[in-house]
DNA sequence: CCATCGAGTGAGTGAGTGCTCACTCTTCGT
DNA sequence: ACGAAGAGTGAGCACTCACTCACTCGATGG
């Protein structure tokens, strides 16, 4: 049973890779179903390793909790500074690029359902609460540093966001009737 | 052990009565911990009843969640619509009225962190996400009566108020800077 | 070839959690 | 005075959940 051959051919992925996937398949999972809603079981499974495995790579289900919000917060920064940095280099308007990036995002599910979710658990998840503020400042100095925007069209676009967020977790869509087309407007 | 005197006393509530305490005080338990993180022993507690006889007077936890959002949304709209009928009576500005009954709702936490929740969980039960969406139907019908502003004004009051949420959900207050400084006016 | 170490798991465990059932005690109309 | 209807509960069932421990096995350097 030597392994001479497929020399780069790993059966056992390292710690890191593993905590990527988990990180990746827990966000859609607590997605769905809520922080609380999902056992811990079920990100395991759809991980592929054990549940005891998975508390070795986060040794509470919170710091699992906490590891995908900041990775859905920071992938909202990242996305909305390429799209700052795109709109400088092309002369467009880089707030309604921005605008548009978030609206892309949104129509991830996940990535949607990850932000409400966060803003529910932060009442009783501290570190939760402490993350949200945290990208919040990053994200609200990023706007106004990529757009020179006075401050009451910035929280018109941070209030519209909200908005939208609320909007797809309920469901709302334009069937439901004109008031949901006049409020999923961005 | 007679219980000759008192022909009036009564020691036992009506099972309508013990609804109303039960919503109250569920209300409440929910707003602080969510309604997965809220156990029905807990509630029950607080009620000063046994959990026996709450799911008597409410067959699921399901039917007690929705119970608890409908009578959140019901004074919200109960709230809005007192704040128009008397700015009309003052003839003062509708709109203003409407968003500074909404800032005194929010000053109650409890009501506060039972919107957020409500958008969480409408992902996992639908019949919080209808409830949610009537309700939003009927606030934005009650605004555009009542005030007859352009729906793009419209849009704003409730992005405003959704913002408003978010900001006091994560526990953004204005010594975290200017960032939630700004974001938190109305 | 072997020692060492990191990857990975089967099989729990105790503390809940929603919900039920058989039963008791009050109230009240007649 | 009595009996039906309603208020109310103790005890527990069936199941779930986060978390643990003793253990196996594959990879890698010497």
């Amino acid at each position: 049973m030597t392994p001479a051959a497929s020399p780069t051919k790993r059966t056992l992925s390292t710690a890191e890779e593993r905590r990527e996937t988990v990180l990746e398949v827990g966000m859609s999972a607590f997605a769905e179903r809520g922080f609380l809603g999902t056992p811990t079981t079920e990100i395991a499974k759809a991980a592929g390793i054990s549940q005891a495995y998975l508390f070795r790579l986060f040794p509470t289900k919170t710091e699992l909790i906490v590891a995908v919000v900041e990775r859905a917060n920071q992938r909202i920064y990242e996305a909305f500074e390429a799209a700052a940095k795109r709109a400088h280099a092309e002369g467009t308007d880089p707030l309604e690029a921005m605008a548009n990036a978030y609206s892309a995002l949104l129509t991830d599910r996940v990535m949607l359902m990850t932000q409400v979710h966060q803003h529910a658990a932060a009442a009783s998840l501290p570190e939760v609460a402490e993350a949200s503020r945290r990208w919040f400042a990053d994200l609200y100095a990023l706007v106004q540093r990529e757009t020179e925007l006075t401050t009451d069209d910035i929280h018109r676009f941070f209030a519209t966001g909200m908005l939208l967020n609320v909007m797809a977790a309920i469901g709302a869509t334009d069937e439901h009737g004109p008031w949901a087309q006049t409020l999923r407007v961005c």
